[in-house]
DNA sequence: CATGAATGAGGGTTCATTCAT
DNA sequence: CATGAATGAACCCTCATTCAT
């Protein structure tokens, strides 16, 4: 398939390079050179490598939040619910894994980004997670004892953690590790890693 | 107290601004003005940027390392070792809130320091933490369904997370809440958010 | 003659400076401003100071080297590629004395440039005027009794001192000094100093 | 034999060190560390790298003019006043090669020497061998329709050839070479390198 | 749209020199 | 005499951005 929006491509280009350099180490004209443009078309179409970053950046958050809009107002099962949050974070993996790999190691914990604006967008993240997590306490599926900011964030770091190590070993997922992965975070999560806890049936 | 040792004031120094702008924003000059010191007498002590920022983070690993090894081979109830390893975390944020700060925002994700000898570091980490999880299943505490590195990945990510909210939003950690997130993350990680699940009591 | 080349005016604002302050004490920001372009682009034509250096340097290897090989195998009267090899310094110290300057005082001796690589150059360059001292001594023009690397070096060494002396001096050469000079070369490195040679008539 | 002398063992290594990297290249560092004495130290006998450099290279001058005075005044028949000249360089080169190779490569051509005092230094070297080859016409050995200048430039240009392919390329002199060479440049400087000139006997 | 030459502020690093001990 | 910590001006090089064509 070859792409005739350079646009597109750009992104892409730049995509993979602030993946492998980071984005203090990704110079335009290596997003350039591997998008195999002009150094100045980069710029035609960018104002600048912070807009640039932002429009790969933005575009991660809008499809974050949909899903997370999506799965809040949803009826399915409370548990399906968090099946289907970390089923999100791996299949955009398999799909994008660049797009992850930079959510990762560039924006969720990367000082640079945590700018007042960055800041922001993580309130959000963390906010729409949580009112999935307290509709999960109302409608009596998740304990009441701990806080449900508690429940967001250890759920959310399980995953996070998750997709960290596969970010950082380059490693591939396949339907089978994806399952066992959802199963593993989900068994320990409602279940708890102690012995005497009383298993969900596996996926 | 008046610190007379010029190394470890500019490591100080550093660590706050590494802490303040990340690592490729921090300039040398910054670090000797907040030192007080000279431009040249940061090279005096540390041949480049890289080197003091290494020194920084090496001192992070090796307590870490320490303390990780402390509780494999303790004699403590293993409910208490898992108490301590995230006591490790939340005191060393009271103590050195810089020094986790960066561990955070430039360690633990960054594509930047993840080259082949970052990554034996963090290999280093979850072994170690694995090591911990695979004894509290021996010992039958632990479930064996789920594979240990899976514990380790979903423990070590709760943790994480709880870290990170508090580096990103410089939240202070007082004696109650340090406990009540210690209490938080082991009740979820050991029996689980579902509401069926037979909590231990509160510490 | 305006040049319109930025690149060639660079590579001659460089020859300048590194004639009048000699490499080590040449700044980038002396050739850009002797060039009348900005500091950039002479990073962007040349990689560092080093590589604006060797180009300046090859040039030269080059053109000795061609006159050399051309020299050997032309078939004029021996003692007129003698007098071609003294020319072509003359001439090129008329044309181009910076770059003979920097031959002189950069490169001839420096210990500097006197890496493997430039010991190669050197080489070659007393290797080729060889071949035409043994030619000479083949065609029974020269005594067989001295050895023609000794040849090579005494005839080299008279050239050098001379063209030494001009380029510290910054002396101008005009033809009949140009004749002086071969001619001197020629008779003494030929006939000798002695009294009771019999000198060749001149030039 | 250990030398008590700090102040020489400083000039000592500084000789090495200059003559391994070239003055531009030699740090202070260097030169202390090759001592085996303090920063501080050389600073406390020489009050600078300047002056360093100076006080070895003043040194050099101060034996090359005494020896040329020597020649100049002493009845030696002229022939020999020759040969002496080229052994007083082959002696020194066996004696401190390193004092040598800085002349040779730092000063007898650089550009950074060069300066006004430099340039005196060089024309009482030239002008007091001049003194000698003009005794040469005056008293009837040496041709004079060569100016007694052209003689100079050639003689010391070989002398200089020599002395610097073996500086350059770090060789060894033993006394038969030391013949050689001395043997090669006097035949060819007073006689000739042409075959149907009438060579002195060997040395 | 597209190119790439041109700009120049900025940053890491070096190193001669000074000086308190 | 001797040490080495301390200073800071200078310099090479980078690279985001601009702009003429």
């Amino acid at each position: 398939m070859v792409k005739n929006n350079k646009q597109e491509i750009i992104v892409d280009a730049a995509l993979e390079v602030f993946r492998d350099k980071g984005y203090a180490n990704t110079r335009m004209a290596d997003i350039a050179r591997r998008a195999g443009v002009s150094y100045g078309l980069v710029y035609h179409y960018f104002e600048s490598k912070e807009v640039l970053f932002d429009v790969i950046v933005e575009g991660w958050w809008d499809r974050l939040y949909q899903m997370l809009k999506d799965e809040r107002q949803s009826d399915s099962a409370f548990q399906k619910k968090l099946e289907n949050i970390i089923k999100f974070f791996l299949d955009m993996y398999a799909e994008k894994p660049n797009l992850l790999s930079i959510f990762i190691t560039e924006v969720s914990r990367s000082s640079v980004y945590h700018t007042a604006r960055g800041l922001a967008k993580f309130r959000t993240f963390f906010s729409l997670t949580e009112d999935v997590m307290a509709e999960g306490q109302k409608v009596g599926f998740l304990r009441r004892d701990i806080g449900p900011h508690y429940l967001t964030y250890i759920f959310l770091g399980a995953i996070e953690a998750f997709i960290s190590v596969m970010v950082l070993g380059k490693e591939a997922v396949n339907r089978e590790r994806k399952e066992r992965t959802i199963n593993g975070v989900i068994q320990v999560f409602l279940c708890g890693a102690k012995v005497e806890s009383n298993p969900l049936p596996a996926l």
